[in-house]
DNA sequence: CTTGACCCTGTACTATAGTACAGAGTGTAT
DNA sequence: ATACACTCTGTACTATAGTACAGGGTCAAG
């Protein structure tokens, strides 16, 4: 089975080679296997999952709820009513945060208009219509 | 016109009283008026500002970045052309956070749909099909 | 057989974003 | 007039998420 070191991981992922360790320790990835004299030996998963929390981070996870997206993974001593909620909870979350990107969106399409027809009002637009919400 | 103090103005937007004082600081928002003796003294305009700090931080957005959504605010000193381009930046950056939380999206419900349907392979939906992209 | 590039552990430092507290002044309710 | 709730400043502490470094071991090339 083919493995890679640490810097090897560090370097396809694009991640600082301390940051595997952090991840290891806070529990984000699984120990990995190691060679006879203590090296550790990642698995094609282990980059999957680096390149998962990568993204997620990106998307404005903390890494404890990256911990609880990686949880959801389907483990068969938990029922599957348990999985469907937490899974539909992630998603109601997730759902939330593209409605709050897209009303962002459309306020700084309608700046680029307002901006192209030169009404340079001194108004500001991402305030005016993107303030209301106080829940997201 | 009417005033809010930093109790008001935090109660009503929902962050820590201290968090007003930061945000002067960080010059996310304009130092407020003050009284006679010295108290701060916001306007609604500030209170607007705080709920887009907040939603905006919802959304991942770092200080630093707010502050650039913030400052994409039309001043008249400033070029429209930098203003325009400053602004389709963010707007990229937006469409490439939806693109990504509509893809964890197909994947939860993807999951749903594997828990509903009760094929409990042990696999993990969430990292076969989000693990790809290295850029998001 | 040593030199350089890697690995190990533990610990310390950094940046970001708050949050709390001390010591002092203010404002009003009884 | 004195409690109490609020304000002010400055400074210190916290959590999160890394990032760096020291002191040592390993390994492959020259």
């Amino acid at each position: 089975m083919e493995t890679m070191t640490r810097s090897e991981l560090a370097k396809e992922c694009g991640v600082n080679i301390e940051s595997l360790r952090f991840y290891e320790k806070r529990r984000l990835i699984d120990p990995p296997k190691r060679s006879e004299v203590g090296y550790r030996l990642y698995s094609r998963e282990d980059a999957a999952r680096i390149r998962f929390i990568q993204n997620a981070k990106k998307l404005g996870f903390t890494l404890n709820e990256i911990m609880e997206l990686l949880k959801l993974r389907v483990k068969k001593t938990e029922s599957c009513e348990s999985v469907l909620a937490k899974t539909q909870t992630k998603l109601d979350e997730v759902e939330q945060k593209i409605k709050g990107l897209k009303s962002m969106k459309k306020v700084l399409k309608q700046m680029i208009h307002q901006c192209q027809e030169a009404t340079l009002t001194g108004d500001c637009p991402i305030l005016c219509s993107f303030e209301s919400g106080r829940e997201l």
